[in-house]
DNA sequence: TCTGTATGCTATGTTTTTAGTAGCAATCGA
DNA sequence: TCGATTGCTACTAAAAACATAGCATACAGA
């Protein structure tokens, strides 16, 4: 892993240190919104469930995400498994009206390509 | 480019078809995010400018974005430039919140670090 | 008509990221 | 001590992103 996206400090792509640009830095990883997704669905859970409830991922990969959501403060590992933190569930809270918006975008779309 | 994650059909990583998923593997691509907070916050413009704008972004990868962003029906490109769909404004809208947020994740970050 | 400028890209070569698969060290219960 | 589970790491290959150069078109002014 290099590093994770620091607000107010340059990150990939952006230079500003834009906290928002930051977060979209770390979130615009293949993978990271739905590891908060899915821990926060199911509840704390082993590296091995999370990897399966994902659907497919790689363990490289998943363990990469782990580390950087870890360091973002958005996700910790307690004796019962991965969690999401209290701010990690915020994260998620503010998530979960996209969630629900997603499913007329998908309806739309579905529309367009007749 | 290969093609957008559409909902209902199997994506990257996700076989679920879940809506949220296909909406988190298209926003989950680098600049993604940051292409349509920036497109939003500053109206309508050129590629060129859009480039600028986003602060570093290689007009490949801009392009590839752009053209996913329009299938998805977020963006699209008019006279005067390009610029959000009313979907993807109602998107933007429901990112704000994040980005409000995202101050107070940087705040509670840059004490973690002290 | 001959510049000069702006626009929306494409081409190319390099680096980074992700995927895919195998397997290891530590822990735990039977 | 045996097997099962857990949390990973190693390795190779494929895909994505970066950086830079440059092209084709359109338009404007001299």
């Amino acid at each position: 892993m290099t590093s994770i996206p620091t607000p107010g400090t340059p990150v990939r792509g952006s230079k500003s240190g834009d906290p928002i640009m930051a977060l979209f830095d770390l979130l615009g990883r293949r993978w990271a919104m739905g590891i908060l997704w899915t821990l926060c669905k199911t509840g704390p859970c082993t590296f091995r469930e999370l990897q399966a409830n994902c659907g497919s991922i790689s363990p490289t990969v998943l363990n990469t995400r782990l580390k950087e959501l870890r360091l973002a403060l958005l996700i910790d590992h307690q004796d019962d498994g991965y969690q999401a933190t209290p701010m990690g569930k915020e994260l998620y809270n503010l998530l979960l009206p996209i969630g629900g918006w997603s499913g007329q975008w998908a309806n739309v779309l579905a529309e367009s390509n007749d």
